[in-house]
DNA sequence: CATGAATGAGAGTTCATTCAT
DNA sequence: AATGAATGAACTCTCATTCAT
């Protein structure tokens, strides 16, 4: 019984990270980054504003780790599908966006990148943080799927950084606005993220067609 | 000669909101909403505190000066080439693509962006204005010229809302990395702004574009 | 015609003082002396608020020339009527309290009091200015009455000072309620100020009536 | 060992708010409402200006704290003691007087009397609730007085109301002039305050006693 | 490890007062 | 004499951070 007790402790311990991550997530999400109370974070997670510092050196550090763990984290999990894909390019493609909207565009965390946006002027650790975990990745991944059509003769030897560009875009765009101005505009949220991404990667894959050999 | 004297007084009076809101402008887009303070404000403006309160009410509402100033007249005064241009479709989408960018999107103001979209949620009245008086005005804009094309037979009968975002996007995208990400990733920023949109362009326009009639 | 316009100026001129005086009284009661914008006194006067500097060295210095000009100028307008009264003195002293009441106590400046109470304490200057110009001639001017009709055998030999304070007592009590907390307490102000000050004056005119001499 | 440390911060956190009412309670007195700063309340407390607000919201709810710590708790234990008396009602009176006079007359408290006088305009809830706590109580208590004396023949049969509110008004003159014009005064404070009152009860019960039934 | 009372620098805002016009 | 734009010291209140317990 005794030896039970000091194991719990230990496991709720561990969890304590994690639960103010959550909890620190939500709030910054949702109140943005400067409206967020570090006293809010704690008791949102359970635990007491000194343990917050005993865990993160301050609210910046914090944040980092908010952004380490939901989404460099997330990307880095983000499994390449390009090498055993064994379909067309175009339905790689759509299922790569599509995956990574249903794993992290659609998560609570893509919050977090309204945030970074306005706050990497004056964080410019955080950006480069982000660029070379998020972006550069996530760039690399398409790009190698990109290239794979174009190898393939399915798609027209376009720029492929353009085409990662252009495939980023509209997941960027709807991202935001999902975050920000959703609320407030009609015209681009009446319809559902997936029928949005969908119509868009049309629009770029009939740009990227090669036409059919004669 | 004596009538002179309060002219030149009115004068300056009447300069100050503008000598404010440029204060304020450049210091939001540098050091973000949070961290401007009105000190700062007034002092690049080169006033007292105290006078700043004489124009505006509180930070936030110069804030929405700000936004209402840089972006929204901007938008407003944005002129549609689009009745008198007679050229084809695609060009005139270049046109606007570009000329938007040059009188909007590489002008200081763009930097506000990042920050509306992070602070709408404590913002919501600013979102919804935004909404009202960029992002729908700049929708039915670009509306016109799409389905200008489609129907001179220029474009494919596409749905003209996701020509139009999708026409959106990599300037929006653009605009957000300019203000955030630019000087930390290389991959983008190491080509023109221009150059990137007319990428993009090229892109979008060969998805759009209507096969020759037989 | 030529020669009316400067002497209507001069009349405005000569008039100012007196209309920032009502004005500073009319807030100054209404509002408390903390709550008091210069700007307010000026703005219900009809002038600017460098104007206000022109007749008052400060805001202190106008409040001072409130108190003077609607407490101690009164007060010292107001004649003794005790030399020439003829008939008892019981009838005396009812009539200048009823005097006293109807001139001053009934009057906005009455609300004067409150505020010099509460303030008197950092603001020694203007205690002893009340004290010498309100309260010792008001002082003087009852004892007399009530001398009189100990001279005369129909007031009881009592303490003349006593007595005095205790005319002072209702009256000075009737003042303060009215000004504060007379909205909210309805048992004493139900009833009309005059009504309250007869039977306050019945009370004590039977303590201090000489029994009928044997 | 280790159970006294917590206890002894409980102690010192229980006791924050009492050293915090007594630093307020003695500035206001001193100095005013308005001049008195909330650093210097949290100074003569012994803590910083951060803890003042941990445990009142704002300068206003210290001000009602202290008002309701050291007014209205004060009268609430204020004991009848007309019950319990069995001399005659002039001496239950003059009891009744003097133990007000000693219990909180004399008090330091007292001097919060003017304050709320002056700011009850703008304190409408708070000098609604001096008026119920306060007033209200004080009345009945001496209301009940009076009756006995008049029940028991002591009394001439007055109006009730008025004989209390005579009790009343020289206490109220005393407590307004000890904390306003006292220094600058000589006429009634070079007598002690229990001298004044006694001499002023000595009137009106003069007024008030029946005469002897033949 | 955990707590939460305490801190105090620093923010936005107000307003009596000044002075060029 | 009159103005009113400008000032800036002073104030209340906040909140990230610390540390005794």
């Amino acid at each position: 019984m005794a030896s039970l007790a000091p194991r719990l402790r230990q496991r709720r311990k561990a969890a304590r990270p994690q639960e103010l991550l959550e909890a620190a997530l939500t709030l910054f999400v949702d109140k943005g980054l400067a409206a967020t109370r570090t006293d809010d974070v704690a008791r949102l997670a359970g635990v007491s504003k000194g343990t917050l510092y005993l865990y993160y050196a301050s609210k910046d550090e914090l944040f980092k780790a908010v952004v380490h763990t939901y989404l460099v984290q997330v990307i880095a999990e983000g499994t390449d599908l390009t090498e055993q894909f064994d379909g067309n390019s175009a339905a790689l493609l759509r299922l790569l966006v599509h995956t990574w909207w249903a794993r992290v565009g659609s998560a609570k965390a893509s919050g977090l990148v309204p945030i970074i946006m306005a706050e990497s002027a004056h964080f410019p650790e955080l950006a480069q943080f982000y660029v070379d975990h998020v972006i550069e990745p996530t760039h690399r991944l398409l790009g190698r799927a990109v290239q794979r059509g174009i190898d393939r003769g399915e798609f027209r030897p376009v720029d492929t950084r353009m085409a990662v560009l252009a495939l980023i875009a509209p997941v960027h765009f709807l991202v935001m606005h999902q975050h920000s101005l959703a609320p407030c505009a009609g015209s681009l949220t009446d319809m559902a993220p997936e029928t949005y991404l969908d119509m868009q990667l049309d629009l770029l894959l009939n740009g990227l067609t090669a036409p059919p050999r004669p």
